[in-house]
DNA sequence: GTGATGACGGAAA
DNA sequence: CTTTCCGCCATCA
């Protein structure tokens, strides 16, 4: 269904983007990462502001492109409890990166 | 309307 | 390998 031109759905499109990150994120499976650039390519500043705010996902599922984790420690043991392979104080992205479904 | 900020990314040194 | 710098888009003041 397409909406006529001039006519603005109530969603807004930072909300549709918004809910189309946290799908992307709710999709990391057990075990694997993703990066912000993933949840959202050309804006990964927003995904990270979207992790922020909301707490009932797998947000520690989510690391930088190099693999560092912005939440630090807590966010480590997380993922170390799952299995997600490390390398140091980073993740071995070449493992445990979750590849990105840009059709979601 | 402009300007500053951010759980970033990638390239350059 | 690490550090530094610039650019990207959306949001907020």
């Amino acid at each position: 269904m397409v909406a006529p031109p001039g006519t603005i759905s109530r969603v807004t499109a930072a909300e549709s983007r918004r809910d189309r990150v946290l799908a992307r994120v709710r999709a990391i499976p057990e075990g694997y990462v993703r990066t912000y650039g993933d949840l959202d390519p050309g804006a990964p500043r927003f995904a990270g502001l979207v992790l922020s705010e909301c707490h009932d996902v797998p947000w520690h599922r989510v690391v930088r492109a190099d693999g560092s984790m912005p939440q630090g420690a807590e966010q480590r043991r997380r993922l170390l409890a799952e299995g997600v392979p490390m390398r140091g104080d980073r993740v071995d992205m070449k493992e445990a990166r979750f590849p990105p479904d840009l059709a979601l």
